[in-house]
DNA sequence: CTTAACTCGAACATGTATGTACGAGTTTTA
DNA sequence: TAAAACTCGTACATACATGTTCGAGTTAAG
């Protein structure tokens, strides 16, 4: 969010939030978060309740609840964004998927899941826009395997990419039904990735 | 649905509808279909309407969302069983499952997005019961390829399901977004789910 | 052609979500 | 410690979805 931009209401002159200010935001961010990344259909009231906070002092920081959802993808984005500066991409492309995989498909599909919950409040555009430079980390991945003759070719690139997210989200929906342990799910979407990307 | 099992309100004593009320309702589970497959949220009232019919009409056929959404599903779902058995499922389960690919690949995704879509009216238990033997079907064919040497055998069962939809849903999505055009939809998802499933 | 089924719009009751206004109390900060 | 920022509950205005009721008009069926 490179903060200071939230759409506070009042602010002290200096520009800077008072401590309780900030700390009340946290919590909205954290409850928000774990919420809209769980299930659909959230309601304001409840994000505020989760958060330990009254309905008011929610709408003190965040005007409207399509505010709330930027301020959710931003944040979340940004970690996701943070993971692949973190993750070592070099080597054989596949190797490194796997890396990729199993450091944070979790996180990949905690925002999945967030973004199916607030696409409903957000403009297509706005939400492209920002998801746009993680898209463009995995298809640099995968050109890169391709070029190398580590991954097919005969397959649209955005399809592979698409098929990345999907199965993940698969992966995340088998656990929460109880077929599939969180260990085995990594393991599994390794297995199934590879040979739908190899050459 | 069978039929007769619909919850009308009043009927004649003969247990018969009048042809106006039936044809109210062909265009109401028409309508409904159309939407609740295309979209989230769709409310009675929209309903109502893109059948041409008056929302009190509707309700005097379908007392309420939830049984709207009951019909819906199992209508949907028998369309889906007819099909099946339409289909030629001897021979090789690849190709087997390559033939069911390209003929109801959008029929697939057509209920699975009416399922997500009503997902919330419903109960987990009836939707399951209804979308079982659907399900069953697949496991058959997955596990004769595993028996013959066909398929590969280290992924679970429900996981292989879990990908086939999950695909078909990616591929519908893409689409959506004009990534994939319908001729090449089927094909991708025959290669992408020939390599994840051969042995 | 007569009756019963059906359709319709309008209105009402209820519930829930969003966003705002008020005023009193609490916590930071300087 | 005093002023400003912040929080809180309560209450209000608005909007929208669900489901029901009423009564009058239309249509099918015997």
């Amino acid at each position: 969010m490179a903060d200071g931009k939230t759409t506070a209401s009042a602010r002290r002159p200096s520009g800077q939030r008072r401590a309780d200010a900030q700390r009340s935001i946290d919590k909205i961010l954290a409850a928000g978060l774990e919420l809209y990344s769980s299930r659909p259909g959230v309601s304001v009231a409840e994000v505020a309740e989760a958060a330990g906070v009254g309905r008011v002092t929610l709408y003190g920081h965040f005007p409207s609840r399509t505010e709330l959802a930027q301020a959710l993808i931003e944040r979340a984005f940004e970690e996701t964004e943070a993971a692949w500066r973190d993750v070592d991409t070099s080597g054989a492309a596949d190797e490194a998927l796997a890396r990729i995989l199993r450091r944070q498909w979790n996180l990949m599909e905690r925002n999945r899941n967030l973004r199916d919950n607030v696409v409903g409040d957000l403009s297509p555009q706005w939400l492209r826009e920002r998801h746009d430079p993680i898209l463009r980390r995995i298809e640099a991945l995968l050109t890169r395997g391709q070029d190398d003759g580590v991954f097919r070719t005969d397959l649209p690139l955005s399809w592979m990419v698409t098929a990345l997210y999907s199965l993940v989200h698969a992966a995340s929906d088998e656990i929460s039904a109880g077929r599939l342990t969180a260990e085995q799910a990594p393991e599994v979407l390794v297995a199934s990735l590879g040979s739908l990307y190899r050459a």
